[in-house]
DNA sequence: GTCTATAAGTCGATAGAC
DNA sequence: GTCTATCGACTTATAGAC
């Protein structure tokens, strides 16, 4: 049950499991241990602070992750329609895992404290200033490539939401392939 | 206290309002007698079956209102880009409130029934026929109505999902008018 | 119909043994 | 570092009075 000496990752990573299923509120200390092969004791050891800081962390690795790779996706692309198209290829992969992270950070959000929400806005505008960073390649007008650059996470996030977390694949026919194909085509346009 | 007779309705009303700021784990029998104004003993004569049962009939409430009126918003239009900008804004304005009541149902869909869930399938499937229906006044291509039918409410589900909930216009600026300004004139220029 | 009172269990968290 | 054992508060749910 005990994974080398990192008892304190195990928690973490098995505590972001449970929140992605049953949201922070939804999952007791309890299940965090024994999920983790612990006990609550234990569990007390590492995080002092008890299930809050266990959330803070969780949330902190969580939007640590992606970004990055997935900004880089299109750093061969040569016009702003095919960046978009492995931007989004590069987004919906990922978005698997994170969408349904994603979702219950939305809802928990406001259990986190000020300083939390105010560093999760900052990565939010990192991203943001990368991809616009990218896109300013194809785009002349800056007003226009800063718009479009909340308009595509805005965008691949509300795709997650309907057909990924909540499974509409099941009962219709709209793949991720086929919507990336979709938004590059609209905006690969606009640049025009 | 007492509201007339429908104390029920009261339970209802009191409950979403919970749910909406807490999450369906989040919130107790107890708050929602309080909130309602009676004991949880009352709220177990009006609900045999519980929580579980509260939970169904709010779902089912908030699904059924707010899509018809937002359907109707681009009745008449006399183009697609002008559709799609009297849909969007209908959508955000009711989003303000849609959105946030949408962020939970996300995260505790899987604690529905498979028939509940399967009843909110359906309930999109009804308002991507009826987007289908009205854009195809200015879409000839059938397959692209389809596609697009899908992609304005994830679009306008990002953004409610980036801007609204999580409440990014706090820290940047992008309001609700530019970006359905900016989604009519992407979307406008695809029938081209 | 709505209450008080309470059963039976789970919650987050801690003390102290090893 | 991890355990067992336990605290007090709170949870869902029910029984029985009015």
């Amino acid at each position: 049950m005990r994974e080398g000496t990192d008892l304190k990752e195990t928690i973490l990573r098995k505590a972001n499991e449970l929140f992605v299923v049953q949201g922070y509120a939804g999952t007791s200390i309890k299940q965090m241990a024994t999920a983790s092969g612990c006990t609550t004791a234990a569990l007390y050891y590492y995080f002092p602070e008890g299930k809050a800081q266990i959330l803070r962390e969780v949330v902190h690795s969580t939007f640590s992750q992606k970004f990055t790779t997935v900004i880089q996706a299109g750093r061969d692309a040569t016009s702003l329609e095919e960046w978009v198209r492995m931007f989004g290829q590069a987004a919906l992969r990922s978005m698997h895992d994170l969408q349904r992270s994603q979702t219950w950070i939305e809802l928990e959000l406001h259990q986190l404290g000020a300083v939390e929400q105010a560093a999760i806005h900052q990565q939010m505008l990192d991203l943001h200033r990368a991809i616009t960073m990218e896109i300013a390649r194809f785009v002349a007008d800056e007003a226009m490539a800063d718009q479009l650059a909340w308009t595509l996470p805005c965008v691949f996030i509300g795709y997650g939401q309907m057909f990924l977390s909540r499974k509409l694949n099941q009962v219709t026919e709209f793949d991720p392939a086929s919507f990336v194909q979709m938004i590059a085509r609209l905006i690969g346009k606009a640049a025009d």
